[in-house]
DNA sequence: ATCTATTTATAATT
DNA sequence: TAATTATAAATAGAT
């Protein structure tokens, strides 16, 4: 029913796919619901095309919950109940799981250890001293960080208060040989200090120190 | 498309409404079957008679079930009640407690431990301390308890043989005195010698002593 | 998305 | 009920 006949196997190129899905499956939706109001006839479609996208019809007079009922009874196959059990079951792996951890956990916390022989306590302790030996070993790493960042910015610091010595003694000089002009000189001079020379108040950077 | 056209309203002639429901019921199932196979879609079918019947088509490779969780997941419906969810929320509940308690254990085996600073080491430190001090407790107190039972054993070993040295003194007390007797009186006298006087092989008990 | 040549589905008939 | 056939409907490929 086309311009050509075609094979019943999957379209290859994508976009004539796509093109097809959408077609075909109004389609499918439009006799759904025909042959739902011809014969009396109760239907549901529910469709996912290949990129996951869901469509679904069902018959007016009732839900799909209410056809998956009627589904169920006549089919014999357990629809939710084996949905139900997968659940259950899920429930009752992921509860073993969890006891057996709880079961680690408090034994580790040293709890519960009462009914333990010293067979049972050997592992255990084996893994507590593990485990703080990593702990004690990350806090220390941390902790020599810690001391590295200190030892750089007191370095940096002593640097600093080095330059501003420094140049507290440069200024120093500089005003007084400015003194020794301006007395030497005429006091016309005096306005006539280079900015440069004038004191300027430093203010090491000490916003990393807090 | 039929040797007329037809109104799509309920057919009103039961045989007709039967063969057309026959019809197009094939018709449907196997427009279901070749969208699937052409557009590599999943689709399930199911149509149910006016008078009860039910047929149904689902995607060879899906089973309905299947289709029908993807169909809640989708849609947001719940298909299956409040029981379902109930178990959804536990099995949530219960694995969101899992992870956590999974965390907590890698975090006191030493794992996963260099994302952690100085603060989070702390209480894991605590716990991991704690928790060998416990198990030390435990250890030592199976120790006690395993040096105070020897101990006892080797009293009652001492105690027991000191019995056993004694009887024996007694026994060959006795054996002379009934030997002089025997020599005194007539030979008639020696198988009267009492039963309780006779050697028995004490045997201590060193089951708990392995 | 719209068109249309053609295939397919099916209503009426046998 | 099943097969046939004329026709409506669906749709593949083109625009």
């Amino acid at each position: 029913m086309g311009r050509g006949k075609i094979e019943i196997k999957r379209i290859e190129n994508s976009t004539n796919r796509q093109v097809t899905f959408s077609k075909r499956r109004s389609g499918i939706m439009k006799k759904a619901r025909e042959i739902s109001v011809l014969c009396d006839a109760k239907v549901a479609v529910v469709v996912f095309s290949s990129s996951g996208k869901m469509f679904d019809f069902c018959t007016p007079t009732t839900t799909l919950p209410g056809i998956l009922e009627k589904y169920q009874q006549n089919s014999g196959k357990k629809l939710w109940d084996a949905k139900h059990e997968n659940l259950s079951a899920q429930i009752d792996r992921i509860k073993k799981e969890n006891d057996s951890m709880q079961i680690e956990l408090r034994h580790l916390k040293g709890e519960d250890i009462n009914s333990l022989n010293a067979q049972d306590l050997i592992p255990i302790e084996e893994v507590l001293s593990n485990g703080l030996k990593g702990v004690r070993n990350k806090q220390m790493e941390i902790w020599k960080m810690h001391m590295h960042n200190k030892r750089l910015l007191e370095e940096e610091q002593k640097r600093l208060s080095y330059v501003l010595h420094h140049q507290e003694l440069a200024m120093e000089e500089n005003l007084r040989e400015v003194g020794i002009r301006y007395h030497q000189k005429d006091r016309e001079f005096a306005p006539q200090i280079p900015i440069a020379f004038r004191v300027q108040p430093i203010q090491p950077n000490l916003h990393e120190n807090k």
